[in-house]
DNA sequence: ATGACGCTCTTAGAGCGA
């Protein structure tokens, strides 16, 4: 079965996208995140009429999440419990699979905008509330996987210009650590199970022919637990849909999971 | 480089993303 994770940036734009990508590649559940919209104009019947259901996680203008899946996800929980946030950032549930079930635990994780501001002190707070959250997450369930745009380079190999952006947001030593930290409750980064070719990323700017360059980072990820990760069988970014006219300026990540 | 490009809210220009 296989789970993926896609920044929209506007599912209200993006969605014939969506559903085309959803037609060629009917995965078991997907992660988005920027949809944009509030819950009220979430587009069900157009994921229904291809057999998926969603619940959603959306604010005005800013934000957003959602999971599509095959199955009804049950357990939803929107947002970091105890962890007060006026921003719609994290949706979770578990998927009922064959093998047991699978908690999904999907995050548009803050930008921070830039080390020393305002932003990037809410980055590192909300980082840190979902570290502690996830070490119950875990606890509770031994097969979990967390998705999403993480704003996070984990390693200089993932920026297109480690030396010149080294210190600036997404590549700073204290995100990283964050990421380290996540590693650390026994998840594993899907991507980096397998050999990849060099300079993947999953994201380019809209500015300055970024993509047409491969100017892009990784920072869209798929992290699995240590029940999961000997049954992962593939991990990949699909560019196919960053070609397409109006697309996002992120590509979804796929990984491949037993059963 | 206080840039670029795209989206939202609102209807000309600001805020934000990464």
């Amino acid at each position: 079965m296989q789970i993926a994770t896609w920044n929209v940036n506007s599912l209200s734009v993006r969605l014939p996208q969506v559903l085309d990508w959803l037609r060629t590649n009917p995965v078991e559940a997907l992660g988005l995140q920027e949809l944009k919209l509030v819950d009220e104009k979430f587009p069900h019947a157009a994921f229904e009429e291809l057999g998926y259901h969603a619940v959603s996680f959306g604010q005005k203008t800013y934000n957003g999440v959602a999971w599509i899946s095959r199955a009804p996800l049950q357990d939803v929980v929107r947002n970091i419990p105890g962890h007060d946030d006026t921003q719609a950032r994290v949706i979770a549930g578990t998927l009922p699979t064959a093998a047991g079930p699978l908690r999904l635990v999907n995050g548009y994780f803050v930008n921070g905008q830039a080390p020393g501001s305002d932003k990037f002190a809410y980055k590192m707070a909300w980082l840190e509330a979902l570290q502690a959250w996830l070490r119950e997450q875990l606890a509770q369930w031994r097969r979990l996987a967390l998705v999403g745009d993480f704003n996070i380079a984990p390693e200089d190999r993932d920026s297109f210009d480690p030396v010149g952006l080294a210190g600036s947001i997404h590549h700073t030593d204290e995100e990283r650590a964050h990421f380290r930290g996540l590693l650390g409750l026994g998840l594993h980064d899907a991507f980096r199970l397998f050999e990849q070719p060099d300079k993947t990323f999953s994201w380019w700017d809209y500015r300055m022919l970024g993509f047409q360059k491969n100017r892009g980072l990784r920072i869209d990820h798929i992290l699995v637990s240590d029940a999961l990760k000997d049954g992962v069988q593939a991990c990949q970014v699909d560019r196919a849909p960053r070609k397409n006219p109006q697309p996002s300026d992120h590509a979804p990540v796929v990984a491949t999971l037993a059963g």
